[in-house]
DNA sequence: GCGAGATAGTACGATGTCGAACTAATTCGA
DNA sequence: TCGAATTAGTTCGACATCGTACTATCTCGC
């Protein structure tokens, strides 16, 4: 079954079971979840080549972008990649471990870290976005223009509206 | 932070760091990630007053949905949960060890189990999709009916295409 | 029949996430 | 200025998922 038999299916069966009830959003998010997941795991089977999950590399991702000099602390990282700091501590000591990234205290406020990201993590982290905005682009391979700017325009409004109250991680 | 502004910075800082990508697709990829996610955590936190995760109410509404009196194998159940089946026996475990859903030995087929939901179980599920439905539609409320036709349109494209090579479980 | 290959399911180890509890350091008000 | 509240980060336990390896069972061709 393809993910969309499935959905299709999963909506068809609760209209029949639950009459009753609105399976209007249930739809969408089933098939943006299902895009997110699909996505996850591509990437992640092409980057485990290097060696490194795609947990991993979002953090090399976000020092790379803040530039070669940046020092961000686990915090701010946290929040970026949208998951609990308790989350990230692992990350970070594997990555340290790697050699990916140093960590230093920082001298302002001694409860702070601040995380660079190495050479070595800097060369993996260019390799890798390649291959994630590879990825990402194949993913929207076959919407036209206009379609990649509706899309855009409304899952920015779902986002804007969904995110609004919520935090998901951080 | 909101989740589109993070979006928005990741998008435009590497856009200044590597001219050289295309983020079309990224941007688009994140805000659906970014919708998947937030939806799985409200998801999970109203599920929790009922002392059952997302995961676990998964198995309960693929049951639930299929009948009553519906017997299905772990195989099924995991392929259309999308998870891979070694995923899945703890789910079942679990399930079984609460009293959610049964496990027989299929006669005609001495490996293959067959789960059934029990009453509790059906209980639970009926209340669960009612949050799951409501907490769907709360996440597109704000969309209009032209919208959300538009955007189950493009996304079943994007589903299309992208599932078509790809299996993420099963 | 019967042996090779396929299939259903589980066990295990690695990674990943969260919430809660905890330590250490800072800030701020009385 | 000193104690209370806050904040940064880690640790720990529970759950989730995967890939690999394994057992048990079935199927199919010879």
């Amino acid at each position: 079954m393809s993910a969309n038999e499935i959905i299709d299916d999963t909506i068809a069966t609760w209209r029949e079971t639950r009459p009753d009830l609105d399976v209007t959003g249930m739809s969408l998010v089933l098939r943006m979840t299902s895009v997110a997941r699909i996505s996850a795991a591509r990437i992640h089977e092409q980057l485990s080549d290097f060696g490194i999950t795609l947990s991993e590399f979002d953090v090399l991702a976000t020092l790379r972008r803040s530039g070669a000099r940046a020092e961000l602390t686990p915090s701010y990282i946290a929040e970026v990649g949208m998951v609990k700091p308790s989350g990230l501590s692992h990350r970070l000591a594997r990555l340290e471990r790697a050699g990916l990234v140093s960590r230093s205290v920082d001298p302002d406020d001694r409860r702070s870290a601040l995380i660079r990201i190495t050479p070595a993590g800097r060369r993996l982290a260019d390799r890798g976005i390649d291959i994630i905005a590879d990825a990402h682009n194949q993913m929207i391979r076959d919407l036209s223009a206009t379609d990649r700017r509706t899309l855009e325009r409304l899952l920015t409004t779902l986002v804007e509206e969904v995110g609004a109250d919520v935090e998901v991680g951080a």
